[in-house]
DNA sequence: TATGCGTGATGAACCGTTTCCTTGTCCCAA
DNA sequence: TTGGGACAAGGAAACGGTTCATCACGCATA
């Protein structure tokens, strides 16, 4: 059984292989019913052009490329199968590869892309300082971790956090913590830019609730933990009554720090996290955190690689505004709460 | 900057293109001199064969597909994850789709994938009950959800099971219940039996600990809490001091049942699940739990496509052993758990 | 009627490799 | 000395599409 090749739908069609091609790629000139028939023998043929041969000519892959640090990080496994949604709408397909947060892997995977030829790489940076050398005429869109000089797409991250932050202040938060990320990360920057806002605008009654109630740590799970310890082993009437973190695992940390401390959450202390990953949902009690819009970042991240959406300048990326998802770990703070026990808090939704 | 080709190579190495591609292809018949030189020209002028070019003649695309059901469930991101390092040690690259439990979507998948011409297939079946249609000569390897008349690998999750179970029973548990996977998963099934061999081994003591304690569920988070609410919602005496879960999710579900029943872990229940998610780890207290062998999964899985390693026969599947990784969910049953008081947990490692 | 033009289709060139067939060389055995 | 075999390298065909220059045709215009 010889495979099918478009001299054979050319020849039963009786048109010429030109002809089928252009009827392959919607090209405008050919008649309707000429259309019609050549499609039905493709059809009738089980005809499917080869790729490698189209894009040799017309330098096309049909593939996209995206590379992230990690993809055991649950926020860029979605981040992945949005955009492997996005691009198979569109009749493309995804190649992975994770960089593992290293400059040079990044850059030979770079490396590797391009001389596969993708039509466009979808691209979180690693968080190793770093410029990208990437030859010119492949487009490339910088997603979560933006970088100066390249046209990127995010969610708001400093209006999101001050969102998150506005919230705690309207239940009645005074001394609210913050646990940032790491200092050489934007995003980590931005979101620490998107507390100060908050705080700031919120005027004397907060600033003077206190020496600033800030910790820096490395976004995962174990830095979020020792990251709350730190806020919160002091004095009661200066420990912090809400907590802020930078990413939902620290908030998970933070939440674990709290419990070894004794200290109910959300009755003596509340916290909300960033990004809305899945595990956010099951903790007990559930995170408070603000959602970032995945699937909208990785559709207008192919979109714009596929050209239906103009790139962003390289100095204004695309943001997308995040979203407050309330769970049970935030609650008004109780100026009561000073019975000196140390209860546990209620396990119930 | 006009690209440069094989011809280009050729003539500043003065050889043929020919030659050219033999040393690219480490093909025996050619000098080392001469392989060196070329090689020297390669490097200098920074050459990188077209892939559409290669594979259109050499019918290789050096490009492996991989289908999962759904890249979210932190099992298969790993398995991915781990399929893309072991790939890209040889080379190759992946191509990630999803299916979403969803036969119809897995067929067209994998006729895109078998029309981009990848080597091989890496597939997790989706649950709808199906057959494979695929073209002969594409190798396939059909993972963790093995399929009669496939030639697959996976973890031994009979055996896992049963061992996860044995060393409830080593603990001193008698009534040990297990929640089940869905009933028409083939390795839900093989998980069951792996509960039944445990208990049928441990012979009367066992038997007579009372009536089945079985729940059949999903395998995710909130499934697994229903099912743990099932099984608690008894008179202490009737209820499992022990409970283990098909899968990890259910497990975190089953304990969040405990919580809101105020049954202690592990000082009234002891809990373990399987999979060895990264979040098994995270919950509090820490999950005990079966460890799948992913890497070892995967590696082996690009090993057979790769034709590294014999690919197994379709009705003797490779199988790994699973790990118990030992959390602070199990412990040793309290017989003099009866105070009557609800205690919670204590929220220490 | 002759000319020009737009349209739809043709056929061949072309894309950048791999691979097959051929040729030239060298060495060894007859 | 020469025939033959092994081996290295060259040259061109082949892979399976896309695209470009060209052409035939019908119709409006001069």
């Amino acid at each position: 059984m010889p495979k099918v090749g478009i001299r054979d739908v050319a020849k039963l069609a009786e048109v010429s292989t030109g002809t089928v091609s252009r009827v392959l790629n919607d090209h405008p000139s050919v008649t309707q019913e000429l259309r019609a028939r050549v499609n039905g023998i493709i059809n009738e043929l089980g005809y499917m052009p080869d790729p490698s041969a189209r894009s040799m000519r017309s330098k096309v892959s049909r593939l996209i490329g995206i590379i992230i640090p990690d993809l055991t990080n649950p926020f860029f496994s979605e981040l992945v199968q949005s955009a492997e949604q996005a691009a198979a709408n569109h009749g493309y397909n995804i190649i992975v590869m994770t960089s593992f947060d290293h400059a040079a892997k990044e850059a030979d995977r770079i490396r590797q892309l391009t001389s596969r030829k993708v039509d466009g790489i979808i691209l979180v940076p690693s968080n190793d300082f770093h410029t990208l050398k990437l030859p010119k005429g492949l487009p490339i869109v910088v997603i979560d971790r933006l970088m100066p000089g390249y046209s990127g797409i995010a969610a708001d991250h400093r209006n999101g956090v001050r969102l998150g932050v506005e919230y705690l202040l309207k239940l009645g938060h005074r001394r609210i913590g913050f646990i940032s990320g790491p200092k050489h990360s934007v995003p980590a920057n931005d979101r620490f830019k998107g507390y100060l806002d908050a705080m700031e605008q919120a005027g004397d009654s907060v600033q003077n609730a206190g020496s600033p109630l800030i910790a820096e740590a490395a976004f995962d799970y174990e830095s979020g933990r020792s990251a709350g310890n730190y806020l919160l082993a002091r004095a009661r009437n200066e420990r912090p009554t809400a907590i802020f973190a930078s990413s939902d695992q620290q908030a998970i940390g933070c939440m674990r720090a709290a419990y070894d401390l004794g200290i109910p959450v959300p009755a003596a202390l509340s916290i909300a996290g960033f990004d809305g990953i899945p595990l956010s949902s099951m903790t007990i009690p559930r995170l408070t955190t603000m959602k970032q819009p995945i699937q909208k970042i990785a559709a207008a991240a192919v979109a714009v690689l596929l050209n239906e959406r103009p790139a962003p300048s390289v100095d204004q990326p695309i943001l997308f505004a995040c979203e407050l998802s309330e769970g049970e770990t935030t609650a008004a703070p109780q100026p009561d709460y000073d019975s000196g026990i140390v209860a546990r808090p209620p396990y119930r939704n």
